[in-house]
DNA sequence: CCTAACTTGTGAAGTATTTCACAAGTCGAC
DNA sequence: GTCGACTTGTGAAATACTTCACAAGTTAGG
């Protein structure tokens, strides 16, 4: 199969969130005109993007709501659960944790991590922070999908050599820093640093 | 001035990071190549993102590490201060307002806004909790810079209506909704679903 | 002063992504 | 069944972004 890039396949998610808000309001079809305006892309985009995938419109009418829907989920890869691994439980940890689009979404906490005594052995909504120490030992049999990194700057690199140690395919990455990791895990950064010196720039250089 | 892709702001971004490294460590110059080597990215690219804004180089040398990240600073925006109100005391709004990061860039949080009586009034870190229903008298007097919306998805859209009435120029949004707003405001989204739903993609569509 | 080893800045070439534009299918009304 | 109003799927064109490749400048060493 083609590359797909990764801006197709966030307009991907953000369609399938409108189609269901589409299903929740009883909707039986859509256009991709209809997509593309909350969106804010083109109709030709929606329509290319999903061509990379199959033809699931029809002429004249438009896309069915819940087989477009399902179709996506299935793309996504979210028919099925992932389970996920916290490390960090400060703040943007605990924020993470609690966090409804997660659990929503197939996306189930089973664990948090952290490195400082006073937080070890702490409970968090059922569940309790462990020792970071023994995440290769527990990834071994928990197999976890996907580790997110939510501690300051300065360990974020420690923790990702140890989820590359073990084994755990994926990183969402909250800290401030590039990380290096070898190319067969997945990384996607959250960097809010970034975005907010994205507006001082746009306010600076504004028409 | 042509118009500047949003990758190579967030490279410029990453460049400063470095190069504040970099100065902390008291290396003199940098080349393009250490640059890259560090940001996942290559030499001309580097090159060719800073060649937009000049030429700041010396051949054979590289960069002088305080007068590239000065001159970074300048482009980007961050010589001056930005004023940030933020806008949902829940979990997400509570890491925010303490996150380190914010203030170390220039970015000061001068208040906090929610809808609920219940937090209204608190007390947080010195900033007491207003009701969002003042967002628009207090921005006339103290016209904050960004609006950080960290407010659940169903009232994002109406708060953002207010920060567009009140005047504030430029948001950054964690509700994981897309914001209609009139052109001339600058938006970021910072959407932890997507992210998660781009490794989900990647964990299903591997090799 | 000359050479070797670097490094920048930048047109040109190469890729990737988006937009255009239109043939072809679908529906509902009459 | 025919018409008019829609809408998809998709090559082709346009645009945007990245990488190549090299002339030209700089430094250190002998």
């Amino acid at each position: 199969m083609k590359r797909i890039a990764d801006s197709t396949v966030r307009r991907l998610s953000l369609y399938l969130r409108f189609l269901e808000d589409a299903e929740a309001r009883g909707l039986a079809t859509i256009s991709s005109g209809d997509l593309a305006k909350k969106g804010a892309t083109t109709s030709a985009q929606v329509r290319k993007d999903l061509s990379f995938f199959g033809s699931f419109g029809k002429r004249g009418l438009g896309y069915s709501v819940p087989e477009l829907a399902g179709r996506l989920r299935q793309i996504l890869g979210l028919e099925r659960g992932w389970s996920v691994v916290i490390i960090g439980a400060g703040k943007i940890g605990s924020a993470l944790a609690q966090y409804r689009g997660f659990r929503q979404r197939g996306f189930t906490v089973i664990a948090v991590y952290d490195s400082s005594r006073d937080r070890i052995g702490s409970v968090w909504d059922g569940l309790t922070v462990r020792d970071i120490t023994t995440l290769e030992d527990d990834a071994a049999r928990e197999r976890p999908d996907i580790a997110v990194i939510a501690t300051p700057g300065e360990s974020a690199q420690g923790v990702a050599d140890r989820i590359a140690r073990a084994g755990i395919p994926a990183i969402l990455n909250f800290a401030p820093v590039q990380l290096e990791l070898p190319p067969e895990i997945a990384v996607k950064n959250v960097n809010m640093a970034l975005e907010l010196e994205g507006l001082s720039f746009a306010l600076t250089n504004r028409d």
